[in-house]
DNA sequence: GTTGATAAATAAACACTGTTCATTTAGACT
DNA sequence: AGTCTAAATGAACAGTGTTTATTTATCAAC
């Protein structure tokens, strides 16, 4: 099968997204291009486009495996806790601490504007709704009696805020950088959601 | 003084910082260019590296324009509101209204990030600061007897909350996209948030 | 009016970028 | 050994930001 070197098609895709993985947790999205990871792996540019159909779609091969990682640390956050509350500040510690921890990766899945009119994939936008139903889940019992949809949009509402924080932080935009700060924020705002909520204010 | 043509330095830097703002507008960041900008003001790109230092410097002179129109709309909003609250809740529609507005022109600010280790010049930060300030007064009789410091932190959070609405509602990656539904997430953060400090929780 | 200085503007180059595609080449089958 | 085929390449294209030698238009002096 293999004509001239002894790595498949799959491998060559393993490799060029560990590859890309390498480059852009060391220089970030501006730092990666076809061809250094082309490079990086020991073939042209021209294969890359073999195994992918363009570089954008490479890119949200390496985004998805970021959601996955982030997924499994924001989950791992979980299992630990006991009220709500505590579980959301959970979660949020963990989402500021893997973006601090790994600040490139993060904000390459922001940063990655796809063409205008192209949605995200069907597989893709499921990993994202993935982390919005974490905080659902420990929004459930705070808002006992509200419909579904009416959760969903409150988690994501809370959630968009975390990011809010972070995004502004690790960008540079605020002036707080270490995550000890950045959770400060964080946390402040959960709190004062949370505490929003059993209040029972008219929305 | 003028040698070739009839524009001063002065005359070129706004020819090129207005046909930026054009360009920007229409296509964003991604469309922008050095050598569009000069075509579309009548010169070659050299001229443009006589009057800007590179592109960093023309894009930033560009998004501050672009915060000052942004203040001024959030400015307007706070004059004919009483409660803080209410106030609160106008600045953050007038926010919503603008990056929905201009979507282009807004998400620059934050799509533009400048080279690692150089940091903003002081005029820009101002320009963010004084955004910050206007929640900042708002919060102020909500927050009487806390330090400087502290209303200034939980003026932070809660706009960076409202921020991060904003930008993952207008860069698609939510599945809101009309300005109304932005805004029932906006209103929603804002006023849990408010009644939670009202509620008065340890943070 | 001619000449010379000077600063404005240009054109061309450089090293990059993503992307395409004719050409080469290595391995498998007859 | 020869043929076929798919893998891999290398060169090209149009674009990017940036630099710099060169041209050119205007002013001042003669």
């Amino acid at each position: 099968m293999a004509r001239r070197s002894d790595h498949t098609k799959e491998q060559i895709k393993e490799m060029a997204l560990s590859a890309a993985e390498k480059l852009v947790t060391r220089d970030g999205l501006q730092g990666l291009s076809a061809r250094k990871i082309a490079h990086e792996i020991g073939y042209t540019v021209g294969t890359l486009y073999l195994v992918f159909e363009n570089i954008d779609e490479l890119i949200s091969h390496v985004n998805a495996r970021t959601l996955d990682m982030l997924y499994e640390s924001l989950l791992a956050a979980t299992v630990s806790c006991r009220q709500p509350r505590t579980c959301i500040l959970a979660i949020g510690r963990a989402y500021v601490e893997f973006a601090t921890r790994h600040p490139h990766r993060w904000k390459m899945i922001f940063e990655h504007n796809l063409a205008k009119g192209v949605e995200a994939p069907q597989w893709y936008r499921m990993k994202v709704n993935r982390m919005f139903e974490l905080v659902e889940q420990q929004l459930q019992p705070l808002l006992a009696g509200q419909s579904r949809k009416k959760i969903a949009q409150t988690a994501k509402t809370l959630w968009c805020g975390v990011h809010g924080i972070c995004a502004l932080a690790v960008t540079n935009k605020l002036e707080v950088d270490d995550a000890q700060s950045i959770q400060t924020l964080t946390d402040s705002l959960i709190n004062h959601f949370v505490a929003g909520i059993a209040a029972d204010i008219p929305v």
